[in-house]
DNA sequence: CAATGTGAACGGGTTCACAGCC
DNA sequence: GGCTGTGAACCCGTTCACATTG
């Protein structure tokens, strides 16, 4: 009844999981999954499944579940796993290195093409696999590459100016792993994910925990 | 007037934010922060800020703003940032080793006493100065050592495991780079980072806007 | 006057519970 | 009988707007 209406954010954020819940259902074998089983595999609890999946359709069949294969390609299909989206990693420290080196980037449809750092050591380099630039080059590689998303992986202190470069050469979805506030204009989507801010949320509820224990 | 009622998950996952935000204040000068400027330097609106604040108590002054030593001395409070929280990293690979390696956690109360890896060439051997026992040797390490927060980065496979044996070792905190869902009893937290997850929330978006383009 | 502190309105997301359908 | 699909209730967080106070 709702073929596609406005998916709201908070679904979006869990498709990937259901996603790869359903990836221990084998491919090409007829399986039946219901909201309870999703549930486990991605996490959550059962009425957000069937909520969350409402808003894709109505997939499923009543006192059944939902067909596996047919659900995978329904999701797939609105998250538009099917499109490729090159990368460029902007800054190739230790943190950067790895992340161009994941492979859950590759499989998934987000290829690393390029890497950019300011050390003229490792300008022109080819560090597994990733040819890296200086960043001043950004403009060149974004346009000749294609590149739809930018990571960045760079000091606290040039974040600002890798994201400013991003967004001249038309990059509009960027992550970041930098401590920092960015600014960029409204159409440019920003994630950031902050290790030490996560550190410190896990360290609030230990600081909780030990004052309610002197009890 | 509220010294220290429960504050709101939200509020505490902001708080870190606004004391990165006060590091643009010296140190030991007197300076006076507005709701305003703090919510500019933390990248969220005034009223969140002021709101969040009241949750800690009433540190601010009506007509003038807070005063940024102060404040920065409460929000350090209210998040025991003067603990320090031992962390041992779970599978030294490119991301193991680059966040064994990251100085903002030691920095910040969060130094990486040891490391694990299932690799015999690895164990035994000192990384970036921590030491890398083998997976075995998790629960000695945890006691010995005092270790507060388990950072998981194995292989998909083995973050189960993993995460039982931290459980077993008393561990209450967990921060996980792994796709896959976790189970662990109640009382323990787990924070959960996808790396591939983030993407493709940032995929759906250009994936949308794709479409959404041919008008 | 200027900027805080906070009730009240608002909105999105989660959970409940049950009607509808296989 | 079993499980989906979904309105309604509920909860949490955000935003508004203003009375309050140095």
């Amino acid at each position: 009844m709702a073929p596609l209406g406005r998916i709201p954010e908070a679904t979006v954020a869990r498709l990937p999981l259901y996603l790869r819940g359903l990836d221990a259902f084998p491919v090409g074998v007829t399986a039946t999954v219901s909201s309870d089983e999703l549930a486990d595999l991605a996490g959550v609890n059962a009425a957000k499944v069937r909520k969350d999946l409402s808003h894709l359709g109505t997939y499923g069949t009543r006192g059944v579940g939902y067909d596996a294969t047919f659900l995978r390609f329904q999701i797939s299909q609105a998250l538009g796993v099917a499109n490729v989206w090159p990368v460029v990693v902007c800054g190739m420290g230790n943190l950067g290195r790895a992340l161009a080196n994941h492979t859950g980037f590759t499989d998934r449809g987000f290829p690393v093409v390029a890497a950019t750092d300011s050390d003229p050591g490792k300008i022109g380099t080819i560090v597994d696999g990733v040819p890296v630039h200086a960043p001043g080059e950004l403009g060149d590689i974004v346009r000749r590459l294609d590149v739809a998303i930018g990571v960045i992986s760079t000091p606290a202190e040039a974040a600002q100016g890798t994201a400013d470069a991003l967004v001249a050469a038309g990059v509009t979805s960027i992550m970041s792993f930098t401590p920092t506030v960015l600014s960029a204009p409204d159409e440019v989507e920003i994630r950031s994910v902050d290790l030490a801010t996560e550190l410190q949320i896990l360290g609030f509820h230990l600081h909780r925990d030990r004052i309610a224990g002197d009890s």
